[in-house]
DNA sequence: ACCTGAACACCGTTCAAGT
DNA sequence: ACCTGAACACCGTTCAAGT
């Protein structure tokens, strides 16, 4: 009897061979077309081999929202309060902008990974190095609530682009915009001053950079303007019934 | 032969009946629950039944987004712009609440339907009519975001309360606590010192409706000033490289 | 012409049977 | 003792067959 070869031996699967490949099949196929069977494919095994590194579906995404966050700048140690967290979160922004799922699957989660307790942590450390009160810090951080990830919710995704280039006839697409115009007459002065100005246009598909530092930069400088007349919850919630 | 009588006709299914079938399904069950085949059983249906009035479950999952639009109250008349968005927003929030699956939905809807473009079109308005320009209203909306729903990103949703009370020993607690604080000093301090807050608690599991109105009321603050100081995004985005 | 049961192509996860 | 194929209990949606 031959003695049987080994099939060369596939390099052993562990969470993080796991976790990365389920990130990179994220990127490539998109979430709602991730599962547990098509990543066991991707990675040449059978399903249930899957389940011995991580517990669930749940469990392998909490586990992908922990490579996002490795893939964040560390605290930068030099600057102030300010731009010590501006930096962290267009840091994050940059991780969350390169998977295009992350921010979905960033909101979904309802259990906080050790990672993202940590980056947590690092959050309100800045804010308490700062001189911020641990009143205001707690405060604050409900305040900055997901743009601590670096997003922003899109108004128009791509309200209009639907099929609008090649099936719709310009006349369809002239009274849809009376419609338009009718139904909604200040989205449209928005959107049309929007399409004018250089830099920003409305329904670009993406979280525009702008935008996310203007709604930022508003909510810093509300912190600052607080911490610097020493904020207190007590006496704020005795100042409204 | 006996003519066969009808059985009792069912009110017959519309497009209504489904949706609010849904949202009460949602309500019951949970969001996580709710299939084409449970609604329709629900409704004493064959599941094909359902595709007569939605066409897919993306769309059902939009009409739903629209029900819990229509309760929300109208734009109220009177008052001035910060009054007015305030209290559509808090209206908003009083509806989403109701529904405790709607934050989920409302943030992973990417199409706006008419409901939506109407609510949206009228928090535009509220911010024309007060006097904004249209560029900084557009940078507003953007700044609001999906507070302009009524909610907040939780921080912690119920991080310790896992399994908590019954099963874990008090010395396990106790260990836990130990290398939490180890681990994560900042977030045990903030959390330590809202327990001891009169009125709000970390992790009651649900949105507390004072940060979320501390949030608001700082951006709404911010949006004032701005406004008072003929904020202009061209200026800005000359000031800044 | 209309309606719908059965089927298709998937899921996440369990579990018993096989080595 | 370990591993895994088959099975379970579901999905959303299609479509052809039946009335």
């Amino acid at each position: 009897m031959t003695e049987q070869i080994e099939a060369p031996r596939r390099t052993p699967l562990n969470r993080v061979r796991v976790l990365e490949a389920a990130v990179s099949l994220a990127d490539d196929v998109g979430i709602e077309s991730l599962s547990m069977r098509r990543l066991a494919q991707q990675l040449g095994v059978v399903p249930m081999a899957l389940y011995k590194h991580v517990a669930n579906k749940d469990e392998l995404l909490d586990g992908m929202v922990d490579v996002i966050v490795g893939e964040i700048d560390p605290p930068a140690r030099g600057p102030g309060w300010k731009d010590a967290v501006r930096l962290r979160i267009l840091s994050a922004r940059q991780a969350l902008l390169r998977h295009p799922w992350a921010r979905q699957v960033v909101e979904s989660r309802t259990s906080r990974s050790p990672a993202v307790l940590e980056y947590m942590d690092d959050f309100i450390g800045m804010f308490l190095a700062g001189g911020f009160s641990v009143d205001l810090t707690h405060h604050v951080m409900h305040a900055l609530g997901s743009r601590m990830w670096g997003f922003t919710q899109e108004l128009f995704d791509d309200a209009g682009s639907h099929e609008a280039e090649a099936d719709v006839t310009p006349e369809a697409q002239a009274a849809m915009f009376q419609e338009m115009s009718r139904r909604y007459p200040n989205i449209l002065q928005v959107a049309m001053a929007a399409r004018h100005d250089d830099r920003s246009v409305v329904g670009q598909g993406c979280d525009d950079q702008f935008e996310f530092e203007f709604a930022l930069d508003l909510l810093l400088d509300g912190f600052e303007r607080l911490q610097e007349q020493g904020w207190d919850s007590t006496q704020a919630k005795l100042g409204r019934p």
